[in-house]
RNA sequence: UCCCCGAUAGCUCAAUUGGUAGAGCGAGCGGCUGUUAACCGCUAGGUUGCUGGUUCGAGUCCAGCUCGGGGAGCCA
């Protein structure tokens, strides 16, 4: 492409007024002057903003082409950026050259410069990322991956790629989807495992990575994960990406420090590198927004016991649909409770019951309680699940067992607990329910490009 | 998977007690010498999600199905 390009967020702050540039994007607006001239709102991805390109009847095209512009069409405008002389933009460029490249059937494009409802542009996924909402999206969400890595190499983890294919059912985290190869020779039998044994989509690196701390101490994952659960709800995917952290020589307090501390340095950073997006969703989306993100990464987390929380709970002056006892799990009317009436910002809820948790989370020394954590946040709720993991081999084989595990097919875990086994500690983030907070978006499906859902992966 | 709710023009929605569908936006054309989701006028655009039923007559009532949304469970 033309290797002079202007990005539309240098060409609206970085370039001096009275350079000729040359930018390339896609239209979003057109208004036309019959008399005079147009203005016409292009739109490159680089920010929110669009560039007012301002083109006269003078061009060459003008009627042939300018004044028919229609959203969606994209084009190379070069001209000089002036001043506006009008609200609404500080500079703007007036067209020596407006050149379509390639045309947009204004009748059929169904991105229309109005507002559409989100259901709608899920039916069109692929020309969502054109509009305001699903563009600071995309940015933000990069943003955030990137600093999840700057977060933790920062701190001296090392990144490790736990595989995406694996045998190991991570007891506790939900229906798996099974693999089945699909280049059988003719007559193959159909039952034929590529690997020799059934596999399956991971539901967590968590197993893999244990490995990995176990050796270099602190490591993290950070990848797809994939859960089989028929799940019809605005905060679950099939597919997601999950932020798995895991560290030797750690325990839950430590865990959680972590977590408050990761959690903490994401919001901050994207209030300070997402300025415009942020705005964008404090405007349209939620008017607390930011309000909220700020408090949150400037205020302690609040912890509490499972035990203790039960005990709120049972006080609080409520009817409850599923009154809380101690040995069930909470539900979400209790954890809204929680995180938006009593502490009013994140709560990290620890120590639950060992039955309502899997089999490699530590007992503790009442026996009847494991070393688990919840990092609860208002209107989503579970944000971070983790936990310090069993570390003791005859306790930890006794847990399988009684989970309905064959300890022998978790051999490699166990040699972990055998050869010079050591606390450690972890949790699990889901990125999509991070940046559904960070964004204010009610339904997971609009903060991940291309949803997984049941029924639902057309794209 | 369970419980509610919904499906009408490209989009967002209207349509009295069942009486053969309307508006705004968008699009096309015209008007307006700087507009900001511009504005004004005209035009085009619909087998009311699908299948069946009740009725003289169904967008409207009934049944089933499909898809979507919210709540619950499962969890991140």
């Amino acid at each position: 492409m033309t290797p002079e390009r202007t990005v539309i967020r240098d060409a609206l702050t970085d370039v001096p007024a009275g350079t000729v540039v040359t930018v390339a994007g896609w239209v979003r607006t057109v208004r036309t002057s019959k008399g005079g001239f147009s203005f016409v709102q292009v739109n490159d991805g680089s920010c929110l903003a669009n560039l007012q390109v301002v083109a006269d009847k003078e061009l060459p095209n003008y009627d042939s082409e300018v004044v028919h512009l229609t959203a969606g069409t994209s084009v190379t405008a070069t001209g000089k950026l002036v001043e506006s002389p009008a609200k609404g933009q500080s500079v703007e460029l007036h067209a020596e050259d407006l050149a379509v490249v390639g045309p947009a059937d204004g009748e059929a494009y169904p991105i229309q410069p109005k507002r559409h409802s989100f259901e709608f542009l899920r039916s069109q996924a692929h020309l969502r990322p054109r509009t305001n909402t699903f563009g600071a999206v995309a940015r933000v969400r990069s943003e955030v991956s990137g600093m999840i890595h700057e977060f933790f190499r920062s701190r001296g983890f090392v990144q490790v790629h736990t595989p995406i294919i694996t045998a190991s059912d991570c007891e506790g985290a939900g229906a798996l989807f099974r693999l089945a190869a699909d280049n059988r020779e003719e007559g193959e039998d159909a039952e034929r495992e590529f690997f020799g044994r059934p596999t399956y989509l991971t539901v967590s690196g968590q197993l893999e990575a244990e490995t990995y701390a176990c050796a270099l101490g602190k490591v993290y994952t950070f990848g797809p994960t994939f859960r089989a659960e028929n799940s019809n709800t605005p905060r679950h995917l099939a597919e997601f990406w999950m932020v798995e952290p895991e560290m030797a020589f750690c325990d839950l307090a430590g865990d959680a420090d972590l977590a408050e501390d990761f959690l903490k340095f994401i919001f901050a950073g994207v209030l300070e590198r997402c300025r415009e997006d942020m705005e964008f969703f404090n405007t349209r989306i939620d008017k607390t927004l930011i309000e909220t993100l700020t408090h949150v990464a400037e205020t302690p987390f609040f912890r509490v016991g499972y035990t203790e929380a039960v005990e709120i709970l049972s006080a609080a002056d409520r009817k409850w649909e599923y009154p809380p006892r101690w040995g069930a799990d909470l539900q979400t009317e209790h954890e809204r409770y929680l995180t938006e009436e009593k502490f009013s910002g994140p709560v990290v809820v620890t120590d639950y019951p060992a039955e309502i948790k899997p089999f490699y989370m530590r007992i503790n020394d009442d026996k009847r309680t494991v070393a688990a954590m919840d990092v609860l946040v208002p209107r989503i709720g579970e944000i971070i699940g983790g936990s310090q993991r069993e570390e003791r081999p005859e306790v930890l084989t006794e847990r399988m067992s009684q989970a309905g595990l064959n300890p022998d097919e978790y051999w490699w875990y166990l040699d972990l607990r055998r050869y010079g086994t050591v606390p450690h500690a972890g949790f699990g983030l889901g990125l999509e329910r991070c940046l559904q907070f960070i964004t204010g978006l009610g339904n997971i499906r609009d903060v991940i490009p291309f949803p997984r859902t049941p029924r639902s992966a057309e794209f």
